[in-house]
DNA sequence: TATGAATGAGTATTCATTCAT
DNA sequence: GATGAATGAATACTCATTCAT
C-alpha cells in the first residue's frame, strides 16, 4: 500500500517535473538528466517508471491535450447558446484562443496532439467534463436522428482542422494570421454541423 | 552563364538526393554527409546552397508537398463531375489515398505539409495545374457570388483537416482506421462546401 | 608604379580590417572571409598578400605592440622627471594603464607581444618616438658608464614583466588585483636600474 | 569508500593520460578522445571528471607549473649560498635550465604558466618544498624588516618575468639567445632585491 | 591581379540507457 | 526499489586554402 503510494507519488513527481520543463525549454531540450533532478531522484529511477523518454513525451503530450480541450470546453460551457453547431464553434474559438495565447506549449506539443477523447468516452469513469461533452453528442445525436459515432467522429476532425490550422498560423505564419482563418474555421464548423443535421 | 547554371545543378543536386534519402530513412536518419556523398559533393559545399540542415528539409518539404497536391488534383481531374463540392471530395480522397500510399513519405513530412498554393497564386506564371485549380476556384466563387479569397481559405482549412487526420489515424492508427474517417472527412467537406454556396 | 600603390593599399586595407575585427572579436573569431568581406576584397586576395592567416595575425600584432609601447612612450614623456629610472617607472604605468584599458585587445594580443624596438634600433630611419627612447638610453647609459646594448636588455626584460604581469593580473586575476602588483612593478624597475647606475 | 578511490584513480589517469599526450603533441592536436583512449575509458567519462577540454589544460598546467618551480627551487637549495638575492638568482637559473631543456613543455604551457603559490601559501598543508620557500621569503622579510607580502609579490614579479623572456628567447629567439639575457636577468633580480633589502 | 566556388579535414560534446552495487 | 557512474554512438558545421576562370 504505502508502496504503491510512494510509486504513484515518484512518477507524478517525474510528470510534474517534465510537464513544467518541456513546457519550458520544449521537449528536445530537456534531457532525462534535467527531469530527474528536477523531480529529484536518481537517474535510473526515470527507467522504473517510463519505458524511455518518447513514453513520458507521450504522456505528458496526452494530460496536456485532456486539458487544454477541457479548459476550452468549460470556457465553451460559459457561453454556449444551445445550439450545437454555434456551440462547437464557440468551442473552436476557446480552443484557438488557448493555442494562440500558448505559443510555447504549442511549439511542445507541436503536431502531436493527442485527442483521447475517443478511448475516454469508453470509460464510464471518465472525468465530468467529458461527461458533458459526451451528453452533448448524444443529445444532438438524438435530436437530429443521426449517429452519435458519426457525429463524434465529424467532431473530432473538426478540431484537428482546429489544431493543424493553428499550428502552422501560429508557428509560421502560415498561410495567413489567425485572425483572418479563424472566421474561416468556424464557418466551415457550423456549416457542416448544421448541413448534417438538416440531412 | 556557366557558373550560374552549374550552381543551379548542383543545388538541385542535393535536393534530389536529401529528397531521396529522406524518404528512404527518414529526416533524422539522414546526415548532411549523407546527403553530399549521394550528391557527390563535398561537404563544405551543402552550406554554400543551404543554411543549415532544417534548410534543406524544409526545402524539400515544399517541393513534396506540392507535388502531392498536384498529383492528387490531376487524379480528381480524371473523373470530376463538375460540381464543385463533389470534385473537392473526389480530391480529397484522391489525397489520402496518395498519403496511404506512401506511408514513408507521410512520416517524413510528418504533419509539415507545407501548402505552397498561397504564395503560388500571386505567381502568375505558375504552373498549370495550380492555374487550373485556381480557375476552378475562381469559377465556383462567380458561380455562387461568393469571394474568391474566402473560398480559398475555406479549401485551405479542408485540406488541412485532409493532411493532420490522415496522419494521424494512418502513422497511430488514432483515433480509428482511415476507412472510418474517410467518409466523415467527405461529408465535412460537401457539407461546408454546399452550405456556402447555398447562403 | 600606380599598381604598386594600388597593391599597397589592399595591403593595408586587409591589415586595417584584421586590426578592427581582431580587436572587436578576437584572433579565433575572425575568419579570413571576415576580414576579405570588412576589406571588400575576395577571398582568393588575401593569399596573394599574405602567406596565410597566422601572417597577418603576427603582422597586426607587431603593429600594436608598436602602437602600445608608442603610446605609452608619449604618456610618459608629458610627465618625465629626467629621472631614468623614476621615468621607466612613469613608462611602465602608462604601459599597465593602457593595458588595463583595453582587455579586448590584451585578449587578442594574449601572451603575443613582440617587442620590435631591437630590430627598430637598426633603423636609423625608425620613428621619432623609437629615436626618442632610444637617446634616453644612451644618454643614461653614457650617464652611467654602463654598456648601451646592456641597458637595453634590461629595459627589455623590465617591460616583458609589465606585459606577464598585466596579462596574469587583468586577464585571470591571478594572483592578485593589478593595482596591487603596480607598486611592486615600479619598486622593481626603480631599484634594478638605480642599482645598475650606482654600481 | 571504494567508489570513491575508483573516480580519484580515474580522474588521475586522464590528466596522467593528458599530461603525456600534451607534451608529445601539444594542446591543439590532442584531442578528448586521444585523453579518453590512452587513459582507457569512454569518452563521455571525461565529462564527468572536467567541464571541457580547457578545464584539463589548465589543470595539467598548474600541476606541470608547480612541479617546475619545485624542481628549480630543489635544484637551487642544492648550491644555496645564504644570501637571498644571489640565491634567487639561482633559482632563476635553475628555472630557465629548465625550460631552455624542455622546449616542447615551454610550447605546451606556452604563456600560460601558473604560479600557485599565491594559493598555496595559505595552505600549511602545503608540501615541503613551498613551506621552504616561504620559509625562506619570511626569513628574509625579518631580515631586512620588510614586509613578507610585498616580498612574496616582488619575487613573484621576477619569477613572472623569468618565463615571459625564457618563452619569447627559447621559442621565438626573440629579441636573443637566452645567454644573453640570462645575465641581465639575474642582474635585475639581485639588484633588485638587494636594493629592497637596503633601503 | 582578382575572383569566389569548391573543398574536406577535423572534434568537442550530449545524453539516453544500462547495470553493478 | 533506488542509485549514479559509466558508456559510446552519433553529427552538424567551420574555415583555411586552392585553383580554374
Amino acid at each position: 500500500m504505502k508502496i504503491e503510494l510512494k510509486k504513484q507519488k515518484k512518477k507524478a513527481a517525474l510528470m510534474q517535473a517534465a510537464y513544467t520543463l518541456f513546457l519550458k525549454q520544449g521537449t528536445e531540450n530537456t534531457s532525462v538528466g534535467d527531469i530527474t533532478t528536477a523531480a529529484g531522484v536518481a537517474k535510473g529511477t526515470f527507467y522504473l517508471y517510463f519505458r524511455d523518454k518518447q513514453d513520458i513525451v507521450t504522456a505528458v503530450i496526452v494530460v496536456l491535450s485532456r486539458q487544454i480541450l477541457e479548459e476550452a470546453y468549460l470556457k465553451m460551457c460559459a457561453v454556449r447558446t444551445g445550439d450545437f453547431a454555434e456551440d462547437m464553434t464557440l468551442l473552436a474559438n476557446a480552443l484557438l484562443d488557448f493555442l494562440a495565447d500558448n505559443k510555447p506549449l504549442l511549439g511542445f506539443i507541436e503536431r502531436g496532439f493527442r485527442w483521447p477523447a475517443f478511448r475516454e468516452r469508453m470509460n464510464a469513469a471518465g472525468n465530468p467534463v467529458w461527461q458533458s461533452l459526451r451528453n452533448d453528442l448524444r443529445l444532438q445525436a438524438e435530436r437530429t436522428g443521426k449517429d452519435e459515432e458519426e457525429l463524434i467522429r465529424r467532431v473530432y476532425c473538426l478540431v484537428s482542422m482546429c489544431g493543424s490550422v493553428a499550428y502552422s498560423s501560429i508557428m509560421r505564419g502560415e498561410p495567413e494570421d489567425l485572425s483572418r482563418l479563424r472566421p474561416v474555421i468556424c464557418g466551415i464548423i457550423r456549416d457542416s454541423l448544421r448541413a448534417e443535421a438538416a440531412e
